[in-house]
DNA sequence: TTGAGGTAAGCCGCATGCAGCATCGGAACC
DNA sequence: GGTTCCGATGCTGCATGCGGCTTACCTCAA
């Protein structure tokens, strides 16, 4: 078939997929269907068909849903399955608190310069808020951009170990925001998107990183008054 | 044998061992172990053997090295073993940086009111200080009696998020101080550590909450300082 | 003596069979 | 009719065999 020279793919010859990425890919796909809700909380995830999914055993998908379990996204029941967890009240606002919290010690601790390619990234991001302000709402769409917004700010620091703490409590909570979206005005909603994104970009072509933070900052307590609205009864 | 009232155990009566307790008995067991320097940096863990001491299969113990694992204590390679990860010089700077700021965030969020049993378990600790200052160097037990203290802390916040991360920062980087005690004088290194005691629990006494912060932050800037006095040439 | 190549042993990653647990529905009894 | 018990079903947890990877040692040749 293949070989004997010719050289179609110059890099990457074929490579087959490593253990490692194939956990990271099955891992991250997963992470994904439950923090955009495709997978919402109590949904009950099943071994022995995401090994058909994937194509793999239960073993690498235990591993997987292990992983999530200790990043508190799932708990798993012996006997019944794997259930996708509901953030109580109390979780979700520590949570937000310690955001807080984090966005303003990333802008002291170990702040990066925003590069060019950085800023394009987050112009590129505005500008597809921009487009999704202008069709119907589409939560799954608006959740995966909240995504791609946060992947870029973990960019924002060299503390390695800060961004990994703020990927695991970003994963752990923001998907409660989503849930809350239908009582919220649709346009409403991506206009704080993009302000942040704006606010955010205008603070990086100053180099005020201590900027950036604040931004962060008042966006996450901006959602969790807004969702405080709805909690009031409880 | 037993049964046929008498009642020798009034409360759990012969209760055996959940699944999940038994994994947390493994996983703290081996997380001391490597807390302590029993297991140090570069040791090799092999899935048989200790599937063999804690008499269960290669599967459980698995489950238990995999969230080592993502806590960051080992590193598993293929065909190798599972290996105790050294700390590397900028990981273990950003740790203490961040354990830094967490340590002020602690007694912002959610401190909670000093109980009297809280007090009387900071005397306790402080009391095996000084025993331990009286007789030969031990590094064993004083890497034991900081992770005592350290489970204290813990207590100070209700935000269970918030010591969740303290934790696994904490056993991340700790043993790093450990394994600069030889460099350090003895009675010094336990000074440190009393004075630490001493000065939380006269802040706890006063309910200054913030002042326990401020120690707690003080003496992770000392160990930090102390350890960089070797570091001057890396 | 030194270097390289090959071989053998040991370990982890995966697949899979089986046992224990949880749940649901039907049947039997009150 | 209502309630209780029990059996069937499906799922996770565990044990284990096998394949692939890594490494160390031994051999042989330069």
């Amino acid at each position: 078939m293949n070989s004997e020279a010719n050289a179609p793919t110059p890099i990457e010859p074929m490579r087959r997929e490593t253990q490692a990425e194939r956990f990271e890919r099955i891992y991250k796909v997963i992470r994904e269907r439950i923090s955009v809700l495709e997978y919402g909380p109590g949904t009950v995830l099943n071994e022995g068909l995401l090994s058909e999914e994937f194509d793999v055993s239960r073993t690498p998908i235990r591993s997987v849903l292990q992983r999530l379990n200790y990043e508190g996204l799932v708990t798993t029941r012996n006997g019944v399955g794997t259930i996708v967890t509901e953030v109580d009240v109390k979780t979700f606002k520590d949570i937000y608190a310690l955001r807080m919290r984090l966005a303003e010690d990333m802008s002291v601790l170990s702040p990066v310069a925003p590069s060019p390619q950085m800023l394009n990234e987050f112009h590129r991001l505005r500008e597809k808020v921009r487009k999704l302000r202008e069709g119907p709402p589409d939560h799954k769409a608006y959740a995966r951009l909240c995504n791609a917004v946060h992947e870029q700010q973990l960019e924002l620091t060299e503390n390695k170990v800060l961004a990994e703490i703020n990927d695991l409590l970003y994963y752990r909570a923001a998907r409660v925001w989503l849930a809350f979206l239908p009582n919220i005005e649709w346009d409403e909603v991506l206009e704080i998107l993009e302000n942040e994104i704006a606010d955010t970009t205008r603070a990086l072509e100053l180099g005020d990183m201590h900027g950036v933070g604040n931004v962060r900052r008042q966006n996450l307590f901006i959602i969790l008054k807004t969702i405080g609205r709805f909690l009031v009864g409880v």
